[in-house]
DNA sequence: CGTTGCCTTGAAACATTTCAAAAGTCGTGG
DNA sequence: CCACGACTTTTGAAATGTTTCAAGGCAACG
């Protein structure tokens, strides 16, 4: 479903000077831990990378040497099964992060959906600002704990929601995230393809397809463009989430 | 598909005094945090609380101001949807960490399984430990570390699975479980109804019966009791389990 | 302007659910 | 120890939703 990537971006590759003040990841449940006269210190010790569209951050069984928070753009998680199926199990967007492991390999690989700025840290200096700032390593339990939520919300809509419940309650969940991040509500940018969505939401690519036909027919959604969605009726689809 | 429960067991219940020193979960990845001279302290402040067979721990809108840890029995957390579906999240067995919510409430719900003896204290507390003892902090982070994991492999086979696969995949979990808990790892207790299994996968229980027949009729597995399952041929499971 | 890749649509095949009934299990009391 | 009733599990047949396979449409790009 989703073929190799042979080139990797190494981590101190292109560095891109962004002082934390102007990073749109800067209230970031991770870096908010850290006052602004203590955010340098933070600083100091990261570097920065972009990634391309489609190019792969690390694969599953790679060394967990680093962690990453998103500046910007979107990142996909995703395992791969021994018969090729692909299940994406998160999207990543502007302050996330990215890394919550423990073991020596990543176990899950992460490959950029549009084009990505990431700030990142080796692992080992991180752990040591984690024993530093105290309320740091607060935040840090406190994206774990999220993440976790998030991953349960995903385990529900797919044990128990039927595909034109999953579409809908996919849609309203990515509408959230944009408002929570500061966009305009009703717009949202889809920034995955088809087959992204079906294989976040253990459908085919016909189903995900045929399901947005029907919320369009219905006159609760309208798409412009192939990456461009509007809200027409949220509370209709909230109703349809939630079987009613 | 699970009625409410009036009775909810108080934290400060019945006590029993049990020395971490005798716990089974002394080696869990919370407790082997501590070295056996600074365990009293962990100690002293525990509470201990029995549950009987399907009593309530916790609903997931009570407030979250405790954490457990398994001692013995099985416990599973699961979320309930607005139509009344019941999505079963995890099972938890002897040295599983429950409460790694940061939030106000649990956000989730726990009901004892089977008769469970459980370890608590305080989350204001137990955060006291985290920073007084940064071995443990170090085992907490590897516990919500542990738990996304498992929480990804649940959606992995939510999302890519079938049903015969998903059950297959369901027991060779649990005798993992099994054999990492020092049982006879061909022997396993299915402590949990068919209902309860059915809840987790994302199937009904019919499913979940026919495709055990199934298993049964081939000859991988043997069903003595309804509680007991019998591992006849592993790796045609896991054959399975992975498409093959 | 044709090629390529992604998305949409249609029809048949398939897996799982639903509905209904029978069989099995467990605890209680005669 | 057996009989009873409540509850859970199993089995069967029809209905349903999703996938599969196949073809057509659309947009971006050279």
């Amino acid at each position: 479903m989703v073929q190799d990537k042979t080139y990797r971006p190494t981590v101190d590759g292109p560095v891109e000077n962004v002082d934390c003040f102007d990073c749109p990841a800067r209230m970031s449940d991770l870096c908010k831990g850290l006052s602004d006269s203590n955010i340098p210190v933070l600083y100091a010790s990261s570097k920065h990378l972009k990634l391309k569209k489609s190019e792969t951050l690390f694969l599953d069984d790679d060394y967990a040497d680093h962690i990453f928070n998103v500046k910007d753009g979107t990142v996909m998680l995703y395992r791969m099964g021994p018969a090729g199926q692909r299940q994406i199990l998160r999207f990543l967007f502007t302050g996330d992060m990215i890394g919550l492991t423990t073991g020596e390999t990543n176990g899950i690989s992460a490959e950029a959906c549009t084009p990505v700025g990431l700030c990142c840290w080796e692992r080992k200096k991180f752990e040591d600002f984690l024993i530093l700032f105290p309320a740091m390593d607060r935040q840090f339990h406190i994206v774990a704990s999220k993440a976790l939520t998030q991953s349960f919300d995903h385990t529900f809509s797919l044990g128990q929601l039927n595909a034109q419940q999953r579409v809908a309650a996919f849609i309203l969940n990515l509408a959230q995230r944009h408002e929570e991040m500061g966009s305009a509500p009703d717009t949202l940018l889809l920034p995955m393809s088809r087959l992204d969505i079906a294989d976040y939401l253990g459908l085919t690519i016909e189903t995900v397809s045929r399901e947005l036909t029907k919320l369009k027919s219905k006159g609760f959604i309208a798409i412009p463009t192939l990456d461009r969605l509007h809200l027409l009726n949220t509370s209709a689809l909230e109703d349809l989430a939630e079987g009613r």
